[in-house]
DNA sequence: TCATGATGCGAGTGATCACTCGCATTTTCT
DNA sequence: AGAAAATGCGAGTGATCACTCGCATCATGA
């Protein structure tokens, strides 16, 4: 049971062999958490399926929850990647290609690895907070806020704060939703095009020229 | 630790003593749940806070995941009984007005006892998976999707399943992420009109008559 | 080569926790 | 009243788990 808290590495690997190890930790974790979910994960369980030993794992990682946190870190790095990569190539584009790549990176970004991602939602909250997975919610969000602030002229909404705020979450939600109850929808285009629907409309835009895209 | 997961109530509460017990251990168990968290709830503390002894605890309660499990239910009842009072009667309502009820009560239904909620929803889901709570999002889910087949006519989306989907999704997300991250837009009546509107501009609602309550 | 530090090991430690059991108290019957 | 049933009690039990410590093994540079 836990005794302190701390969260920090304790010791920077700097040999190859120990790195392997951090590595071997790393990834073992991610199997147990997926395989055992976070309760049954036992630090001891971890060590062996990375065929390490428990004191070699406290060498690099101060508490369970370092170890977790590290992973969580890391997946959350993943996602974002795929987040910074697309959206800052759709700052300069018309409203329903940039919001089409906004639903599209977000479903990406929960593809990375799917269960890892299941179970840090729905039991790593309590390790610190769903502060860390809202990152990606919130880089989401800076970009939109972004975004909508130089389209604003061909919107019709008033608060962009506001109206950020519930484009993103509506597409994360979606996406999430998705990943989580109906994962055949993931594939389908016509999911794609409904999320990409919601976000058109409510933003009111109006295609410059006579564009027949869009009925409504 | 955990050693078989009975859920099952163990014993009928008869006398009135006992009746009063079990409901001193509910609540006991809310608030130690929402004071310390799921890991560190307790059964001996939350018999302590109970003011009963464990053994009691353990004659009406199997084991602690079935006691949450009660505390659980009682809670998604709670919420179910909001969202079936208020959806019943908009099924027959114009969709802008019928919009506002889904959002009014989705907002009250979250409203119910948002602490508790927050620990269900963020540490629960190892209990009995998310499912109990989405019962919630059910019960909407059914509702609108009834609702959209009467109006479909006046509505511009094809897949009505998808459309209940996406609309229950989005509302649920949003008044979800206002409870968790900004609970001050819950007392915002724009709030509700953004909201509403992402429901009524997806659905393509057209007014029937000279109805200008609507941009877009 | 060998000395020094880095890395690895895993049995053991102390703490916690879910849960049980034998007995005490209260209530409900006759 | 008094027997029987229901309810309540809480110290104790066995199990688990996060984490430590003393020692072994390996890599390095001189």
């Amino acid at each position: 049971m836990p005794r302190a808290a701390a969260t920090k590495a304790r010791k920077q690997a700097t040999q190859e062999r120990s790195r392997a190890t951090v590595e071997a930790l790393l990834a073992a974790t991610a199997r147990v958490l997926v395989r055992e979910g976070y309760d049954r994960a036992s630090t001891n369980k971890i060590a062996a399926a990375a065929g390490v030993s428990v004191g070699s794992l406290y060498q690099y990682f101060p508490s369970k929850e370092a170890l977790v946190a590290a992973v969580q870190d890391r997946h959350v790095e993943h996602m974002l990647s795929e987040v910074r990569a697309t959206m800052t190539q759709a700052v300069h584009r018309p409203l329903p290609e940039a919001a089409r790549e906004l639903v599209r990176v977000m479903i990406a970004a929960h593809a990375v690895s799917p269960k890892l991602h299941r179970v840090l939602v729905e039991q790593i909250p309590r390790v610190r907070g769903l502060a860390q997975i809202e990152r990606v919610g919130e880089e989401a969000l800076s970009m939109t806020r972004v975004y909508l602030g130089a389209h604003a002229s061909s919107l019709a909404v008033e608060d962009l704060e506001m109206a950020a705020f519930i484009v993103v979450t509506c597409v994360e939600a979606l996406t999430h939703a998705a990943v989580l109850y109906r994962p055949a929808l993931l594939g389908d285009e016509s999911f794609v095009d409904e999320v990409t629907a919601v976000v058109i409309r409510y933003l009111g835009y109006r295609a410059p020229e006579g564009d027949a895209r869009e009925r409504t």
